[in-house]
RNA sequence: GGUGGGGUACCGAAGCGGUCAAACGGGGCAGACUGUAAAUCUGCUGGCAAUGCCUUCGGAGGUUCGAAUCCUCCCCCCACCA
């Protein structure tokens, strides 16, 4: 199967210029995709062009990541409304460097033939002279042309919005990152979000005008839920692929709780599952939905690629410790191991003995709760359980007798938000 | 620069002297039903030492026993005109 046909069955292919297919078909590419480095961590939403690049290598193109160093610090002015603040040099390069590592995830740097690479636009954007920009670069573009771009004409019309010459730039400088690409690495396809197509364009023309040689954009589509909202964010907010922001844990847990009417497409999406294997996934998704067999093989699949074998048992253990049974007969250490990666505060033991402390204080400080207020409500509108059971007394506290071996309290607010509370003074 | 209309809680939007911590809708949280799904139904949705007290209706003053509501000045938006 040739890779844009791979890219179709699964969901991934939005829209693709005239001999993509072909090219792809005819020799080994080089492919790049630019991850905008605003965070030091991506995001479930990049998962998506980074899917992308693991297809294509294992297709047997080479997978570049660029890191745009250099255009992290203009910011793309179609992905906001407004004008954005720009980061420092030092941010942006820390950021890239975060972002590297992640990806080492899912591209493989070392395989002989066709290693995935990096490269950071830094590298040539930091040299390059502000008179050979506009003399190479800047004079193939029209400015009526560009005008006429949705990203731009849309703050151009609206005199609030209105758009600065850097951002008005953008575009250029995106296209001379092709450009760059082409010449060092022989780079012929860019590929991105549905949203970057304009960017992407730009590319190959400036590549066929001042190089004579053909290259190719492919755009991928962008992920929204069936309900509409937002993908990659929960309640606790982003879900981010950095362990440090959130936990393998929380991670394995937002891909369980993917709903039914979307879990097919996040299968062919974020698994290399072959079409068999997702198909009968949503066979029993249809004839026994309470098995969550798809969402648990989504889970496993896409935690342990990023969080490895490890920190996949571990959020395994937990959710099954968790949303399965008793946590009253574990022992002090199949806590700490289970609750390893769910959020924890820790407390005196002081404050827990004679009178203890008050429930609601309790939730507060471990932050189930936004004020006082709203662990009553809570508390009264019986969606507080402490270790597991639930207490719908307002006024309650919790003592020494009811710590799980002295040293635990589990609090619980709603069905799934747990937070570990260790008693102890260090 | 002129004229008119606005700025209310997370968002949208009522209120236009006391009964306003502020209708209603959305969002969010929780409960019921389930399958850690969706839909649906129900409750809650400023804070605190809590039958009360404090802070909130663009900002600063003022009138009044009492103001989100009336007056003055200022700031910011929107529409039309120049």
């Amino acid at each position: 199967m040739s890779l844009l046909d791979e890219y179709t069955w699964r969901g991934l292919l939005y829209d693709a210029t005239d001999g993509a297919a072909q090219a792809f078909a005819a020799e080994s590419r080089v492919a790049y995709i630019g991850f905008d480095p605003t965070a030091s961590s991506l995001h479930v939403g990049s998962l998506l062009p980074i899917m992308g690049l693991v297809h294509l290598q294992r297709a047997g193109h080479t997978p570049v990541a660029l890191v745009g160093g250099g255009t992290g610090l203009i910011g793309d002015p179609s992905e906001k409304a407004a004008e954005r603040a720009l980061l420092s040099k030092e941010e942006a390069e820390a950021n890239a460097a975060g972002i590297h590592a992640q990806l080492a995830h899912f591209l493989d740097f070392e395989v002989k033939g066709n290693p995935a690479r990096m490269a950071n636009n830094l590298d040539w954007l930091g040299k390059v002279g502000m008179v050979d920009f506009l003399r190479d670069v800047g004079k193939h573009f029209s400015i009526n042309a560009l005008l006429g771009k949705d990203s731009i004409r849309r703050r151009v019309q609206d005199p609030q919005a209105s758009i600065s010459f850097t951002e008005f730039s953008y575009v250029l400088l995106q296209a001379y990152d092709f450009l760059e690409l082409h010449d060092r690495l022989g780079c012929t396809v860019q590929m991105g979000g549905s949203d970057q197509w304009g960017n992407i364009t730009a590319g190959t023309e400036l590549i066929r005008r001042v190089r004579g040689a053909r290259a190719y954009g492919v755009t991928f589509p962008l992920l929204t839920t069936s309900s509409g909202t937002k993908f990659g964010k929960t309640e606790s907010g982003t879900v981010w692929l950095d362990p440090a922001r959130t936990t393998p844990y929380r991670f394995y847990q937002f891909w369980m709780n993917t709903p039914d009417a979307d879990v097919g497409a996040y299968l062919r999406l974020f698994t290399l599952f072959p079409r068999e294997e997702v198909e009968e996934l949503e066979a029993s998704t249809a004839s026994e939905p309470h098995r969550r067999l798809a969402q648990k093989a989504l889970a496993a699949d896409v935690t342990r690629r990023l969080h490895g074998e490890d920190g996949l048992g571990r959020a395994r253990k937990a959710s099954e410790a968790l949303f399965g049974g008793e946590i009253e007969g574990l022992g002090a250490g199949e806590i700490a191991d289970i609750f390893a990666d769910v959020p924890s505060s820790r407390i005196r033991r002081g404050a827990l003995q004679g009178e203890g402390l008050p429930l609601v204080d309790l939730l507060h400080r471990a932050g189930l709760a936004a004020s006082k207020s709203d662990a009553r409500r809570a508390i009264s509108g019986g969606g507080i359980y402490v270790n597991n059971h639930r207490v719908a007394d307002v006024p309650a506290r919790v003592t020494m007798d009811q710590t799980l071996d002295g040293e635990f309290v589990v609090l619980r607010r709603g069905k799934k938000r747990y937070h570990l509370v260790r008693v102890g003074d260090r």
